[in-house]
DNA sequence: GTGAAAGCGCTAACAT
DNA sequence: ATGTTAGCGCTTTCAC
C-alpha cells in the first residue's frame, strides 16, 4: 500500500501514462523506458489499485460464481474447470455460496454487481423473481449453469445437463435389460432442469415403451442421501409389488435408495437395480454406481463468458454432453 | 450502472455529502432528508460503486478464502461456517481455489490484495517462501487455517486441528484396545500441521507406550484414496508380520487402506482396524469409519478476522476442539 | 445538520 | 513515442 503509479513515474523518470502503458501492455513504449519502469515497479513493490482501475474501466478481472451448495460433489468438478479457464483468460474466479437461501443470493448478487465483476455464473437450484431481477441488472455476461429457467424466453445463456434425454436413455436401458417395473426417485420438484425435465424424460420414455407407471412409483424430495432413503421407504411401504429398477435423480439419492434397501435386507443389484445421476461419488461408495456422467462444461461456460460474439439478446441454451456409465448397481433381468 | 450519488443528490435536492451520510448511516441527517434520499435511491435503483468507495476507504467488504482443493470434503464444512459468519458481519466471503499450485496461489493472493480485501483466510497445504512473502503484504488480518507454518515465530494467526494430540489419543486408544502392532499411513510429508505433527504424535505416543514401530510400518504419500491404497500395499508387501491396526492421516486415506485390504481378502475391522481423520465421508462410505472429528472452526476463524483487538504482531496459534469417534472400522483385540 | 471542495489512484483522450 | 490533464464516483475534512 502506499506506492502509487505517480511514485513509479517519478522514480523511473517518466510520466504516469507511460507507467500505465507498461502496466497494461497497451500501445508502444520504448524498450528503454519500459525497462526502467518495470525495474522501478519491482523495486518498489508496486501493485496497481484495483479500485482506481475499476472505477474507470468498469471491469474487475473477476468472474463470480454463485453456487447454492459447495458440499454438492458435482459442483467441485465444474468449478475446477472454470477456475483454470479463467486464469487462462487472465481473470480470477471467485466462488460464493448462498446455501439455498434466495435472500442471501440476492445480497451476494448485489455485492458482485457493485464489484463490477466481468462475468457471472449462477449455479442455482431454484429461482425466484427477485433473483432474476437482480440477474438482469448485470452488464456483464450472465450464464446459468446446471440449472435453467423454465420460461421459454429465458433471457440468460444457459448450459445444463440434458436431463430429459439422459433419463429417457436410462429408462430405455432398463427396458432393454428386461425391466418393466421402474420407479423414479427425484429431487426438488421445483427444480426445472434437474428435476422436472428428468421426471418428464422418465414418463415420456415409459409411455414410449408402453410401460405402466403407478403413481406410487414416483417420489420427489431433495437431492440428498436422506431424501433418497425416504423415497425408497415410501415406495417400499406403498407397494405390494415392488419395482425391479429405480432411477435416482442423483447419485446421492441413489446412495440413499441403496441404504434403505440394505436396511430391509434387499440387495443391489440382485433384488433391485439402481441408476444414479452425476457420477460424483462412485469412488467412495461401496457399490460402483451405474450413473449418468455429464462431461462437465466448465470450458463451455467460460467460452460463453469470454466470447465477445456472444449476444446477450440472442437466447442461448445448450447442454453438456453426457454418457451412461454401467457399473454394478444394475443388472439384467433374466 | 449509470446512476451515481450525484444523481441521487440532485434528485433528492440535497448535497452529495448528505447522500453519502445516509448510505453509510454515519453522523446525523434530519429525518426528512433521510427519507427523501432513501426514496430516491430506491426509485432510481442506485447502488454505490464499490470501486469508488474502495478507492478511498481501502476496504471492500470482502473476505477472501483461499483453498487448495475444493473437492476435499473437510473444507466445505468450515467454508459454510465462514460464509454465514461473514454475512452476519456485513461482509461477503469469496472462495478461490488454487489447486495445490503455489504459483497460482501467488497470482490469486496478488489479485486479492489489489482488491483491498478486508480479511484473508488461507487454507493451504504446503507453503513456500513466495506465498509467505505475498501473505506478508496484506494489510488486513490474515488467518492460516487448517495448516500452519512450522516456523516457531509464525507471524500469522493460525488455527488448525490439533493433530499431534489427536493422533496421540488415537494411538493410545488402539493400545487400550489391545493393539500393539500399529502402523501409520499419512499424507504429504511436507505438510507440517497435517502430517508432520500427526506422525510425531504417533511416534511419541508409541514411545510412551513402549511399543516398537518398524520403519516399514510408516508410509507417507498424499491425502487421497489412491495414496492410502499404495500405503497399505506397501506395508502389506514389506512385512511378514502385519500390523493389527492402521492409523490413517485422513478419511480418504483410510478408505484407500480399506479398499486395498479388501482387495487382498482382508476384512475390516476383523482382520485389521483402521482409524481415520476428519470425519468427512463416513455417511457415504460403506464401513462407518472410526475417526477424529474436528469441531470445525469457521466461527473461530471469523472471530479472529473481525476482532479489532487482534494484534497482528502478537502470535496467535490455536486449535479446533476435536473428539475421537468410534465407529465400526476398529475393533478390540481379545 | 448540511454543503463545498479536495482528493483517492488510475485510465484515456488529447496534445505534442 | 511520450506527457498533460480531465475525470471515474465516492468519502471526508472543513466551513458554515
Amino acid at each position: 500500500m502506499g506506492v502509487t503509479i505517480q511514485d513509479i513515474a517519478a522514480d523511473a523518470g517518466v510520466s504516469v501514462s507511460t507507467v500505465s502503458r507498461v502496466i497494461n501492455g497497451s500501445s508502444s513504449v520504448s524498450e528503454e523506458k519500459r525497462e526502467r519502469v518495470l525495474t522501478s515497479i519491482k523495486r518498489n513493490h508496486f501493485h496497481p489499485s484495483a479500485a482506481a482501475r475499476s472505477l474507470i474501466t468498469k471491469q474487475s478481472g473477476i468472474v463470480a460464481v454463485l453456487v447454492s451448495d459447495l458440499t454438492n460433489p458435482t459442483i467441485s468438478l465444474v468449478l475446477e474447470e472454470i477456475n483454470g479457464e479463467c486464469i487462462r483468460n487472465n481473470k480470477v474466479a471467485v466462488i460464493s455460496e448462498y446455501s439455498g437461501d434466495n435472500q442471501k443470493a440476492v445480497t451476494l448478487l448485489i455485492k458482485m454487481r457493485e464489484q463490477n465483476v466481468d462475468g457471472l455464473v449462477f449455479m442455482g437450484v431454484s429461482f425466484n423473481e427477485a433473483i432474476i431481477e437482480e440477474l438482469r441488472q448485470f452488464v456483464c455476461p450472465v450464464i446459468l449453469a446446471n440449472q435453467g429457467i423454465q420460461k421459454d424466453n429465458c433471457e440468460f445463456a444457459t448450459i445444463t445437463a440434458d436431463g430429459y434425454h439422459a433419463i429417457c436413455d436410462v429408462t430405455k436401458f432398463f427396458a432393454m435389460e428386461g425391466h418393466s417395473r421402474i420407479a423414479f426417485i427425484g429431487g426438488n420438484p421445483e427444480d426445472y432442469t434437474n428435476e422436472q425435465l428428468r421426471r418428464r424424460g422418465f414418463l415420456d420414455a415409459m409411455k414410449d415403451l408402453s410401460l405402466q407407471v403407478p403413481e406410487s412409483y414416483i417420489y420427489e424430495g431433495k437431492f440428498s442421501i436422506e431424501s433418497g432413503m425416504k423415497g425408497m421407504e415410501s415406495i417400499y411401504a406403498h407397494n405390494q409389488v415392488l419395482p425391479t429398477a429405480v432411477i435416482a435423480g442423483s447419485d446421492l439419492i441413489a446412495i440413499g435408495v441403496i441404504r434403505y434397501l440394505q436396511s430391509v435386507g434387499l440387495k443391489v443389484p440382485d433384488d433391485m437395480s439402481v441408476f444414479g445421476f452425476d457420477d460424483s461419488v462412485s469412488d467412495i461408495f461401496e457399490i460402483p454406481l451405474s450413473t449418468v456422467r455429464g462431461i462437465h462444461g466448465g470450458k463451455e461456460i467460460c467460452a460463453l463468458l469470454f466470447d465477445p460474439e456472444m449476444d446477450r439478446k440472442e437466447k442461448h441454451w445448450s447442454y453438456y454432453p453426457y454418457q451412461l456409465i454401467r457399473r454394478n448397481s444394475t443388472r439384467r433381468l433374466e
